[in-house]
DNA sequence: CCTGTCTAGTTCTATTTTAGAACCAAGCCA
DNA sequence: TGGCTTGGTTCTAAAATAGAACTAGACAGG
C-alpha cells in the first residue's frame, strides 16, 4: 500500500509531480530561491517537523533539485544549494506565486511580492504565447498523447524533445 | 496532529500550495483541462482510491477550482468542470510539464507533448521577462516580505493587487 | 580534559492520510 | 422485478505526518 508513484507516466505534468509534488517540497525550493541553505534555515521557517524535513531534503538532494555543499564559513554542517535543475523550477514558484495573489488573497490583505532587485519593480506576468505570438489559452491548446512505439530508430531525434 | 495548513501565510505561494499542494489535486486539475469531467474519467484515467477521489474533488469544488454542473446529456450523475480560477491554474500546468520534459526523460523517451490545437505545433516555453522585456532569472529578483501593517486606508488600493 | 552548547539530524509514539476493496444507493434497461 | 452502471461511502491496513525526545559531531570556555 505505498503511495502512488507516477514515475513511469508517459506525462511530463505526473513525472514532475512524482518529484515535487508533495506537501513540502515546493515551499523547501521557494525557501532555496529565497536564499535559505541550512537544515535550520528551513526548519524554522517552514515550522516543519524535522523529521520529515530530513527526508525531504535528502529526497530533493537525490533527484538532482539540492545539492549539499561544504558551507563558505568553514562550519561543521553544509549548506543545501539549488542545482540548474533546481532553478529552472522558478517559472512553476512564480506562476504559483501569482495565481496564489489573485485568487487566495482578498481584495487589499496584504502578501509578500517578488520584485526585481535592481530596480525593485514587480515582476510582471508569465507569459505563454502561440506560435505568432499571441497569448496562448487553454482552450487552444491540445495534449497529444505519445504513440504506441514512436522509437524513431537512428537520425537525429535529438530536436525533437528539446 | 493535523496536517499543517498554510491558509494564514502571507506568501502567495504557501496559500497557493495549501490549496492545490498535495498529491493528487494537480493531476485532477491536468485532467481537467485535458477534457475530462466525471468522476469516473479521473478514477480509471489516475487509478486513484475512490475515496480519496472523492475527497479532491470535493475540496476542489470547495475552494473554487472546479463546480459541479448538471451533464448536458441529462444523465443522473453530473459534471465537474473548471472554473475561472481553475482555468487560471493553466501556466502552472505548462510550467511543469516543460519542467518535466527538460527534467524528468532521458533524451529520446517518448512523452505527451501539448499542441496548438489548430496547427499542431509545439508550445513554447513559459517567458517570464522583466520591466524592459528581457528574460528574467530568478537571481535577479528578490521576495519583498509584507511590513508589519502596510493598510493604506482608503485611496486606490485596488490597483496594487491586481 | 570535562562540560555545555549549537547544529543537524534520527528515533519514537500518536494521529492522520492513503490505498484498496467492499459496500450502498439511485437511475436506467429489459 | 432484477441486473447493470454510475457515483459515491465505509472499512481496514499500511504509510506519512507532527511533535517531542534522543543522538552525534564540532566548537567554546574553564
Amino acid at each position: 500500500m505505498k503511495r502512488k508513484s507516477m514515475e513511469e507516466a508517459e506525462c511530463p505534468v505526473a513525472r514532475a509531480l512524482d518529484l515535487i509534488g508533495d506537501w513540502w517540497t515546493l515551499l523547501i525550493v521557494r525557501d532555496a530561491f529565497d536564499g535559505m541553505r541550512r537544515f535550520s534555515d528551513f526548519q524554522s521557517s517552514l515550522g516543519i517537523s524535522r523529521g520529515i524535513l530530513s527526508a525531504r531534503l535528502k529526497g530533493l538532494v537525490d533527484c538532482g533539485i539540492l545539492e549539499m555543499v561544504p558551507p563558505e564559513d568553514g562550519g561543521a554542517h553544509h549548506d543545501y544549494l539549488l542545482t540548474a535543475k533546481g532553478a529552472a523550477l522558478f517559472p512553476i514558484l512564480v506562476g504559483l506565486r501569482q495565481w496564489g495573489e489573485t485568487h487566495c488573497f482578498e481584495p487589499g490583505e496584504p502578501h509578500s511580492i517578488l520584485v526585481e532587485r535592481t530596480t525593485g519593480r514587480r515582476i510582471g506576468p508569465l507569459k505563454l504565447e502561440d506560435a505568432s505570438g499571441q497569448p496562448l489559452e487553454a482552450a487552444m491548446t491540445e495534449v497529444r498523447k505519445v504513440a504506441a512505439a514512436p522509437v524513431r530508430t537512428g537520425r537525429k531525434r535529438a530536436a525533437q524533445n528539446a
